[in-house]
DNA sequence: CATGAATGAGACTTCATTCAT
DNA sequence: GATGAATGAAGTCTCATTCAT
């Protein structure tokens, strides 16, 4: 008789492997890579300790999995609200709203991402800082193209994006660590006007207009 | 003659600790606090294990006790930058480049400290979260202050404060780990007016004066 | 299948914790807390270091539960043979009768105890005077017993108690130690007849009646 | 110059042996051997560390140094005093005074050799072993006396001698451990009576003449 | 003679990973 | 597939002993 992978089998699968991410989410969230042990993550996770392996490479990989995950869903939300938008301008305010709006939903995933990360292995916090230079990039390329087009003063570019993805990831890490701003979204409105703002837009008039 | 602490005694102890604390400071900055062993330390510094524990209490003390040298190193510059100053402009602006400065003398010390630091034990990295917290505190009060004044517009201080200081943070951890922008003092005058206009100062006609 | 708890399984693990103690009791009894390594003990025992500490908390918990173990053991044999023996005399008499032969049954278990527990964490020291403090607050009764009924003159009964079990503890010893007497159970006659008329009672005619 | 060895530099000399020993007696005999280290020792004598190497081989020698200074005490006391004493019985009392006498006077020495010998390396283990023996040797060939002289009746007197010793070394103990009794040479009467009773002499009437 | 800084062997313990069941 | 008992490398730290001063 032949064992046939039915798609109950893959729904369990796929059940068991998200079990394993949702408990190993929690564990890297509070107590971080070398403060978790694969026995905390499989007890939490409700399965053995050799099932992790089934599914995932080693400890590491699993962190990866993790950073990996929030990485995607970071860029893709930023991507798909700059797909429907249009002008420097309103490209970079609808990429910092999104940015926010996917970490405040995902505070976990955030925690292990942006907390976590630095303190796993050197080749984790690579992935982390591989995504803030994305970023960068991407607000970067945004700058260039203010100035083209006379919106925005000339500038260094580079230095300009750097300050612009730090002011988002130092609010971030307050509000994970501390709790302030208690509203992220909100508190994305100020961080709008004082980026565009120290971008050299002209503001007058339309702050919130977002 | 029985054993005497002589002035030379004195000295070769102290130069023990230094090349200790400067053999910890260089092994931290390349593989975190778990990256690196007891052993790596006491080889690179030319001693054997069991005389670094004549000197730190243990492993983490050496790490908390570098982390707090840069952490007050940072602090007392800016602190003495701002004596010599008048005017929340002018402050924040020589905070910055003390800031700046003192980091780019200290490489190593720097790369312990922001980038190490989060992978240390929780108490360690609360050492690191504790000095941006004080910085944030600074600049919010001078934020305040110039709201009160009028020279600056109306804002939430705090957010307007954690987004100055993120500024820094991310400019300084590329620098660190890319090497761009290679001269921090240089990237430093456009942050200053990055912030500036951020914060909502007026600033035309004086860009780069300071 | 999934793994599941059989009974082959438990038995496995049970003589796992057998063989670990056995291993265990055998390296104490001849070379003592410090004497002994973990590593001694896992060598002896056929397993890897970590399994011992799967079955124990850790080195000190090893000694304890073995000095416990023999703790319990004697008690346990003495209060049995108390419990069908009326009479204050008789009483002493099976008790110490009780108390040798579980101690010729298990000579490293007693070993362990008697020799070795001093030398132990003082925590463990204590479990053995705690043993000998209970053994002599029981004769002590039954000498009390004895004086209120007038079988025995009067005295100081603990200094009599405290005596009493020094002369079993100082053979003991020497059984331990020296092998001489070579047979407890046969020099237990000689101490009962000794510790009876030290006592007071009068033996005239019935000298290894008991 | 030829450096001469005066007597004060003799003294000198002395009296710092003395100072070493007196602080190992004291923290040996609140901390036991593997509790205490060298170090200690040091400090409490108010020599350096090495110093203590200039006077005794090691850690090792000095503990049995001071078991040995234990040792010798007890066994020229005792000896001091049968010399004087003629009879079995007498000699016996006499002895059990004695050593009661200069246990009482040197409580640090006593509990260093009783109670933390055992917790020593097991060749010092066997110094306070070796003494036991002797003592109840002693009493053994005047056990093998009385009966000789019909004094006492037929009995192992090997068995009779190490009962005779054990009662002294528990009643030791607990003076050691816990005070009580609060006053050895008092309970010294009631153990002579216990003992001789045991042993089998006729005490009608001449308790306490001793 | 005296000192105490320096040393490193060795002890305990943890935990990622494997593999028989 | 699933499990968790077993493993042992590796890490931190202690402390008896040495030796330059």
């Amino acid at each position: 008789m032949v064992y046939r992978r039915t798609k109950k089998v893959d729904q369990k699968l796929e059940a068991r492997l998200q079990a394993i991410m949702q408990a190993a989410k929690e564990e890297f969230a509070r107590h971080g890579f070398y403060g978790t042990s694969v026995k905390d993550i499989a007890r939490r996770a409700g399965v053995g300790i050799g099932t992790i392996y089934l599914y995932l490479r080693n400890k590491e990989a699993l962190f990866t999995a993790l950073v990996n995950e929030a990485y995607e869903m970071v860029l893709e939300r930023i991507a798909q609200a700059r797909k429907n938008t249009a002008g420097g301008r309103q490209k970079l305010q609808v990429s910092m709203e999104a940015a926010l709006a996917v970490l405040q939903e995902n505070r976990d995933l955030a925690r292990v991402m942006l907390v976590q990360s630095p303190a796993g292995h050197p080749a984790v916090a690579e992935q982390l800082y591989d995504l803030l230079r994305r970023l960068t990039q991407l607000v970067e390329e945004d700058v260039l193209e203010g100035i083209q087009r006379k919106e925005l003063p000339p500038q260094d570019a580079h230095v300009a994006a750097l300050a612009f993805v730090g002011t988002f990831y130092q609010v971030v890490i307050s509000w994970l660590k501390e709790g302030i701003p208690s509203d992220l979204t909100l508190a994305g409105k100020e961080l709008v006007a004082y980026n565009l703002r120290g971008l050299g837009y002209d503001l007058e008039g339309d702050i919130g207009n977002g």
